[in-house]
Order: structure tokens, then C-alpha cells, then sequence
DNA sequence: GCCGTTTTCGGCCCGACTGTTTTCAGTCG
């Protein structure tokens, strides 16, 4: 684990700790927002306290203490304050925090009175009955945390994006589909991109609630309701994803869905330039303070702004913000949003695998699905010899693949196709075919496939040798993290990043959403850095171009343009690139 | 704990829902 994971850990748990022990709330919410900020910083702190001390300073929600405490960290791997205040509860105590349902207080009342100490001691104390006595427990309260305490045994992880959209969006058409809802949208993390998403948060524009509810909460695909209300439902589906629904009056649409997109700390931001606007910002409406404590939507006061997202941002100074910069990431200063790239602005694909290697289409389908597509141009990469797993292609294989393609290539008109390779990056840095042999490709992607666990070291001098390889155009999923199954590399991205930049060779998105490899922060270091980004599917089926959308959500959070991608640069630009590299051929057809 | 174009002290977002309550505490987002 980074140094940056392993502390924003530590600061998740401190807070845990001061909450439970009755701390004040915004010390607890501090540590929290100090978590997130290291848990999306590209920087290794780790680095930045050696090399730039002063910039980790300048970080806005890091005060002087949390600095302290991360240098304490660096140093000797711990954090005193955290060894202290976690020795004032017993050991598993904090893991009863993430039962749902059981917030702070209750957690320490089933310590202080319950004899709860951890998940262990919760499961005995509720079958003996011996939380029955204790205030507030009732039959229902105590049924309600023995499901969540069983729900929370067999739950995963977080919902990786690719899994969560496509859920979403059946239920988005679906709600659409009925009377009387004129909008649905998803909101939440999943309308900002993120790569994992904690539930799906949904939200229609009705003014006949109702009859929404009932078909939300007894839709097939529903486990448990777990909440159910007038206007608010969540249930659990049979997966175990967890989706929120709510319903607002289609004149409070834009203030909803500004308000259930998040993110937090995005939306703190939004009520504060509210506040100093002398107005107030809730789920309804941008309202002026009239000084009145009753809000403002339960007295009839008519909202200044509140049907779209966009006239609210207008009225608090502002110019529309992209939901997937809405992370407090310096979007208010630098809206990107109008030079953002988008799914139009992406020419071609290249990186994709054929029946050759592991993937499913032929030379053929592969050409006429990107042509369907729209795209100018394909190159196809097929595995290489080391990846055996995948069926990778000898040097021999690789030779007579590369006379299909061309041929395929000649018949089928109206697209530039590449003849490429997916190249190991050898755990030394050395790639899995020979100069002589890469030299007769057109396209090269190199990527780590093998000893993913090696040091930051290795892994570092791993992909600069990759870097400095000339017949290389892309790293290709450059960490080989998969989504909750393993980390990856770890390399020092500074150092990667500036070589790539030099080199002029691009950086890859993945789009396949188990990957999303690099990540949105190193997507953003390396887009600042001055490298070039390449957006591939890594199509290894037809279906697998839809991917696209994923890696295209992982660019925009990261503020990429078109321009820094070398998928959506014009034909001549993209040509002028690749031919730079190494001794690339420029195509017969072109 | 963090922050500052009135501030180095005094604020820091707020509403829906549940369960246990006779008026509200706790959780969640």
C-alpha cells in the first residue's frame, strides 16, 4: 500500500476513534476530508515531504497538524496521535462503525452499557438478548443491526463503475417509463465517474411521488427495501448493491440533481458562496436568507434559482462545472469543463487484441466494428510471446499475423489500419521482442503483464526503460492494477511522467473498467506533466468498444482536452507522432 | 482540525427517514 493509502487509513480510523469517543464533530470531519485529499493526491507524500515540503503545506484542508502528522509517518511509520487515541477503545471497536445503521453514538452506548467490543462480541451480546434493556433498542432496532451485521459479513467492495452504470441505466429508462415522472437521472459518484461507487443514487422529477416509490421499491431486481418514505427510498439489490431514490417536484430538478451529484466537499463549497451571496443552497432551490430558520421551501419562498444545475451556478458567480470535476479539485478557479475531451472528440482505437492472441474477433470484425464506429483508424495489438496465458504470438506467429492484417486491410476501405503489437514490459524493463522485430510494426504498445508485485524501484526503472525504448508509442495500462483484485506497480509516476513527456511517448488510459489503469489522479499529474494520453478500450470483443465511455469519464475527472490525446488529434498530427517513433512505417493506403 | 478581502477566534450545510419516542435522537447522504 501507498504511503498515501496507509495514512489516509489512519486518519479514516482517528476520526472513527474521535467520534465515537464524542469528539467535536468538525475535528472528526477534518480528518476525514484530510483522508480524501491524500487518498486522490498524485503526489507520493512520502516524495513531496523530501523533495517539496512546502507544496504538501499549501494543500487546501491540510493544516499544520495534519502535516505534522504526516511527516511523523514518513518518518517512522507511525502517527502518535493515532496510537493514542485508538488505545482509549478496545482494539475492534471501530469495525462496529461500519455495521449499517450504527452510527457513533450508538456504537458507544453498546460499548459503555452493551459490553460490545468488536463485530465479534455485537453478534453474542444480540443473540443473548442482552441488548434488550438498553434505551432506544427496541425489537426492531435490534432485527435491524443483526441483518446489516450479516449483510456487512458477506458484503464486497465497492461497485466498480462498469458494473454500476449499466444498472443505473436500466433504471434511469425505466422510471423514465413512468406517468407522470417528466425527468430520472443517475446522480451520486457515479455521475461524477468515479472508478468504484459506494450506491447508485437516482432521482426523478415527479409531482406524483407515490406511485414511483411503489414500483421502485417492488421492481424485481430489489432484495430489501431498506428505506421507504415519501419522496426517498433506498433498497438493496440481489447483488448486494445498495440504490437510493429520490423525488422531486420537476420545478426543484436542477438543485436536486446539483445536490445529490456531490461531491461533498464540492457542494460545501457551492453553500458557502451561497452564504456569502447572502443566500442559502439545499436540495430545492437557491433561496435568499430572509434571516427566517424555517427553510425557506416549507414557508412557499420562491427559490431564486432551482430548475436547471446550470442557472444555480450562474447566480453564485459561476459557469456550469462538469459533474466529474465536481471533487473540490480546483474546479472553481480553473473550470475546465468547456475544454474537457468527450466520447465525440475520439478518432480511432489503438489497442486491441484479436482471435490471434485472447480476444474473440477476427482481423476483420475487428476493422468493420471500428469502422462502424466512426473511428479513422484501428490498431490492432495482439499479445506477445512471453504472454502465454493470452496465447501470445511468436515472432513467427507475430510475422504472418501482420501479413493477414495488411491483407484484411487491403480490402476493406475507409480505414487506416495500424499493424501493431501489445508488447511485455519484461519485469527487467526489456520488451518481449527484439528492435528488429518491433521495427516492422506500425504501432507499439508496451505493458506490464508479469511481476506486478515488484518493488516501486523495479517497477520505476521497469517502465523508464519501457519509456526509452524508440519503437514504443504507448505504455499500456501502466500500474496493471485490477479494480478490488490487486494494487499493481507502484512506480515513482514524477519520474515516469517526465520521462514519458520527454520521450514523447503517451501514457494509457485503460477504459476496461476493471482497470482504469492510470487512474484518474495520475491521469491529471501526467496531463499537467505535459504527457500525452492515449484512451484504448483494449477491446478484446465487440461489445468491449462501449468501454470507451469508462476511460473517457477517468480523462474528463482528470481535466484532459483533446488535445492532449493523441486519439483525437487529426489524421496528419497522429501521423506526424507515430512516424516520429522509432522507424515506423507510414502506411501504403494513407 | 481548518480557515481568514470584516476574522488568529469563532464559526464550520441541512433535510428525509426510522424507531422509539410523547417531541426527538440518530443515521445517512
Amino acid at each position: 500500500m501507498s504511503a498515501n493509502a496507509s495514512i489516509a487509513t489512519l486518519f479514516n480510523q482517528i476520526a472513527d476513534a474521535l467520534e465515537v469517543l464524542g469528539e467535536n464533530q468538525f475535528k472528526v470531519m477534518a480528518h476525514r476530508k484530510a483522508a480524501r485529499i491524500l487518498e486522490d493526491l498524485s503526489d507520493d507524500v512520502a516524495e513531496l515531504c523530501k523533495s517539496d515540503p512546502d507544496k504538501l503545506k499549501s494543500i487546501d484542508g491540510l493544516g499544520a497538524s495534519s502535516v505534522q502528522k504526516i511527516q511523523e509517518f514518513v518518518a517512522t511509520g507511525k502517527i502518535k496521535a493515532h496510537d493514542e487515541v485508538l488505545a482509549k477503545l478496545p482494539p475492534g471497536l471501530i469495525d462496529v462503525l461500519r455495521v449499517p445503521g450504527l452510527g457513533p453514538k450508538t456504537v458507544k452506548l453498546l460499548w459503555d452499557q452493551g459490553g460490545v467490543t468488536d463485530l465479534t462480541t455485537l453478534k453474542s451480546q444480540l443473540a443473548s438478548g442482552a441488548l434488550e434493556k438498553l434505551p432506544r433498542m427496541g425489537a426492531k432496532t435490534l432485527q435491524n443491526i443483526a441483518e446489516n451485521l450479516a449483510f456487512l459479513e458477506t458484503a464486497g467492495d465497492r461497485a466498480r463503475l462498469g458494473d454500476a452504470m449499466p444498472i443505473a441505466e436500466t433504471f434511469v429508462t425505466q422510471l423514465r417509463a413512468i406517468k407522470g415522472v417528466t425527468q430520472a437521472e443517475f446522480a451520486g459518484s457515479l455521475r461524477r465517474g468515479r472508478e468504484t461507487i459506494g450506491d447508485i443514487d437516482l432521482l426523478v422529477a415527479t409531482e406524483h411521488p407515490a406511485p414511483v416509490m411503489q414500483y421502485f421499491c417492488s421492481h424485481p431486481l430489489v432484495a430489501k427495501v431498506l428505506v421507504s418514505g415519501d419522496t426517498k427510498s433506498s433498497v438493496r439489490l440481489n447483488n448486494g448493491m445498495q440504490v437510493d431514490l429520490r423525488a422531486v417536484p420537476a420545478m426543484n430538478w436542477g438543485a436536486a440533481l446539483l445536490y445529490f451529484t456531490g461531491s461533498k466537499d464540492h457542494n460545501v463549497i457551492l453553500r458557502e458562496r451561497a452564504i456569502e451571496r447572502s443566500m442559502r443552497l439545499n436540495e430545492y432551490g437557491l433561496f435568499a436568507d430572509d434571516g427566517d430558520e424555517t427553510p425557506p421551501q416549507q414557508r412557499g419562498v420562491k427559490p431564486v434559482a432551482s430548475k436547471t444545475e446550470q442557472e444555480i451556478y450562474i447566480k453564485l458567480g459561476l459557469e456550469w462545472i462538469a459533474p466529474e470535476l465536481r471533487e473540490s479539485h480546483g474546479e472553481f478557479d480553473n473550470n475546465l469543463t468547456k475544454h474537457l475531451v468527450c466520447a465525440g472528440d475520439i478518432r480511432r482505437e489503438l489497442h486491441c487484441h484479436t482471435t490471434a492472441s485472447d480476444g474473440f474477433l477476427s482481423i476483420e470484425q475487428l476493422i468493420e466494428t471500428a469502422k462502424s464506429r466512426g473511428f479513422d483508424a484501428i490498431a490492432i495489438t495482439d499479445h506477445s510471446r512471453s504472454s502465454a496465458q493470452a496465447n501470445g504470438l511468436s515472432v513467427e506467429r507475430l510475422r504472418e499475423h501482420a501479413a493477414n492484417i495488411r491483407a484484411a486491410s487491403a480490402k476493406i476501405k475507409g480505414i487506416h489500419v495500424l499493424v501493431g503489437s501489445e508488447v511485455d514490459i519484461l519485469a527487467d524493463g526489456h520488451l518481449d521482442y527484439p528492435d528488429d522485430v518491433l521495427a516492422e510494426l506500425d504501432w507499439v504498445v508496451a505493458s506490464p503483464h508479469t511481476a506486478l508485485k515488484q518493488t516501486p524501484e523495479a517497477a520505476t526503472a521497469r517502465l523508464l526503460a519501457a519509456i526509452a525504448n524508440p519503437f514504443v508509442h504507448v505504455i499500456g495500462h501502466p500500474t496493471g492494477r485490477i479494480l478490488n483484485g490487486r494494487p499493481g506497480l507502484e512506480p515513482n509516476m514524477k519520474l515516469v511522467i517526465a520521462a514519458a513527456a520527454k520521450a514523447g511517448v503517451a501514457l494509457e488510459i485503460n477504459c476496461n473498467p476493471a482497470r482504469l489503469d492510470l487512474r484518474d489522479a495520475l491521469v491529471r499529474a501526467a496531463h499537467e506533466g505535459g504527457a500525452m494520453i492515449s484512451i484504448n478500450t483494449d477491446a478484446h470483443d465487440g461489445e468491449h468498444f462501449d468501454f470507451l465511455r469508462y476511460g473517457i469519464l477517468t480523462a474528463r475527472r482528470a481535466g484532459l482536452t483533446a488535445a492532449g490525446c493523441v486519439n483525437a488529434w487529426p489524421w496528419k498530427q497522429f501521423e506526424t507522432w507515430r512516424l516520429s517513433r522509432g522507424r515506423a512505417k507510414s502506411l501504403k493506403n494513407s
